[in-house]
DNA sequence: ATGAAAGCGCTAACAT
DNA sequence: ATGTTAGCGCTTTCAT
């Protein structure tokens, strides 16, 4: 149940009512409307006494130019969109995002897309609507020509994680197939032969990626690939199912690669205690993972640099909408924590 | 490749640049402006053939209406802010402000404070310069007289997790003494007398509040507070003295209630091996609680609830200005995991 | 049922 | 250095 106080005066006692303009400011000034302009624009061709006078009406008025007015006429917002999986939840590219947006002036919008392709196609629009300087996108589904009027419009797009098919744009990702290569020899490293991977679906980009990088992994070293590799979707059942087969078939696999954090989550909930027992090399970093038992050995993204880098090609195409369409790699890193290093 | 047709339409096919606006269109459909404007807002009034040769028409240029124009002239902007310490974190707050919002077909701005009372000051007057509908705030600092004239202009604020001083609004807050209470009683239960709490800043109100709180549990239980809470910063250094102490002074204490997420994590980094033997129940839920050997036994707050009720407050304030202020405060619950369950 | 014209609050040419 | 006058692209009286 809930406690509630109510009080009744209005919020805050002050006078109520409609917000001055520059026009109410002029007059207040004594002053044209333009000459208000010039001081909230920081024009420095403005006398020394109207511009003091000017300000001293602006805080009389406590005045506020509406943006919303400012960017119609001027056709910029100093605004980029993020449209992503789920803001609200840990998500460090999102954070690079934001942090490299705002060391360049820029306000960031973020809205997440849940996942959805119809809801990205909502968020996206909506964004475009807006009339915001670019957008980046956290892209989901296959096809994104839906974007075309857009791009053609002159509405600056940015792709971080993943490609968008359908359309060129700018494009910032992980080097997933060297993470699962780094993963796959620091297991054979340790003494493992069979090595099972469990992944996202391959109906997603980087769940299909990062399953053929692993089936790659196993033929160039001469294992089966048969048992071994199982993507699919990210459920209690399936994930529980996929670990029986991997580790009491036949020839039971000894190591892990699990292909991102929501499976790694759920492959740990399977294993219970087993997981002291099972190496383990994750894709994806996940917080709290020093504090495990044992601790998770990951293969990082690089997140700042996949953030960074998204707002700056963003920014390179906002300042010349001409320049060649650029799709940038980054590399990833492995983390050693324990969990990869028990022995077979 | 694509053959092209007549005209150099650059990469994907459209012509470039300039945007199509309803002047356009109306002239394409051959119809006043104020017909398009219509159909554009599902006017029913509109004839049936002169509707299909208006959205033939904005089919054909791809138009898109400028959101920024509709916002200036209609005066709502179907938006709300959310200063938030910091998005892109895991926040089930904000998930929920953002689930919420979307449900009444409102647009969320979120924006990151950083705990920093200046940045939150520039980013809410941010959302008020652009007339958004009103503002969520996680407020930072202790006086937030500064709004007083956003109020009074009309813009509705809602303060979530931690009260504004200096000014009336809505706000929704867990009920932190009471979650403090239960994790103290808890540990009472199971045996122990001697019980530790290691918690944020008291110059932080939550910090403040859950300290107080828990300073009253040892009192009514009968036992001195002196050496055994710790507020204090969230830092490595000065919560590992805080435990040296606590764990190993002349009666030592045998079981912990840790104040925040950020403190659980680092008191856990420094117990290392010793979080087996310690009974711990945490306030706040951390991702991957489950995970942790023993599995963390915590006092969650009910976020869903909280970003809620934040939205809810903030639409009936929107929809009725002289309301009476409203204070909800949102019960907290136990989740038993094991780490509170360990004997004295 | 449709259209002409007047703004929303601001910035930008163009005077003065 | 300051003011006048057009718009930005849309919604909205108010005619017709």
């Amino acid at each position: 149940m809930m406690a509630r106080t109510g009080q009744d005066n209005g919020p805050s006692g002050g006078k109520r009512g409609k917000r001055p303009t520059m026009v109410d400011v002029a007059r207040e000034a004594g002053v044209a409307l333009r000459t208000v302009s010039r001081v909230v624009n920081q024009d420095p061709t403005v006398g020394a006494d109207y511009a003091a006078r000017v300000r001293a009406a602006i805080a009389a008025l406590d005045f506020q130019p509406d943006e919303r007015a400012r960017q119609l006429r001027r056709g910029v917002s100093g605004t980029i969109g993020a449209a992503v999986r789920r803001i609200a939840e840990a998500n460090p590219v999102l954070a690079a995002i934001e942090t490299t947006a705002r060391a360049a002036g820029l306000t960031l919008l973020a809205s997440s897309t849940d996942d959805d392709e119809t809801r990205e196609r909502e968020v996206v629009m909506s964004m475009c609507r807006r009339r915001l300087d670019g957008v980046i996108v956290d892209p989901i589904g296959d096809s994104h020509s839906y974007l075309k009027p857009e791009l053609d419009a002159g509405t600056p797009i940015v792709a971080v994680d993943r490609p968008m098919a359908g359309v060129m744009v700018d494009s910032v990702m992980s080097d997933n197939a060297a993470g699962i290569g780094m993963a796959f020899r620091h297991l054979v490293q340790r003494g493992h032969r069979r090595i099972a991977y469990i992944g996202d679906h391959e109906r997603v980009f980087t769940g299909r990626e990062r399953a053929a990088a692993f089936r790659a992994c196993l033929v160039a070293h001469g294992e089966p690939v048969e048992g071994l590799v199982y993507p699919g979707n990210i459920d209690r059942a399936r994930i529980a199912k996929a670990l029986e087969t991997a580790l009491h078939g036949p020839s039971p696999a000894t190591a892990l690669v699990t292909g991102n954090a929501d499976t790694t989550t759920e492959v740990l909930r399977c294993l219970g205690e087993r997981a002291t027992r099972l190496a383990i090399v994750a894709f994806d970093d996940v917080p709290l993972a020093d504090l495990l038992r044992p601790a998770l050995t990951v293969v990082a993204q690089n997140t700042a640099e996949l953030g960074g880098t998204a707002v700056e090609l963003l920014r390179a195409r906002i300042a010349d909408p001409s320049r060649p369409v650029q799709n940038v790699t980054v590399p990833v890193s492995m983390i050693v924590r324990g969990s990869g290093e028990l022995p077979a």
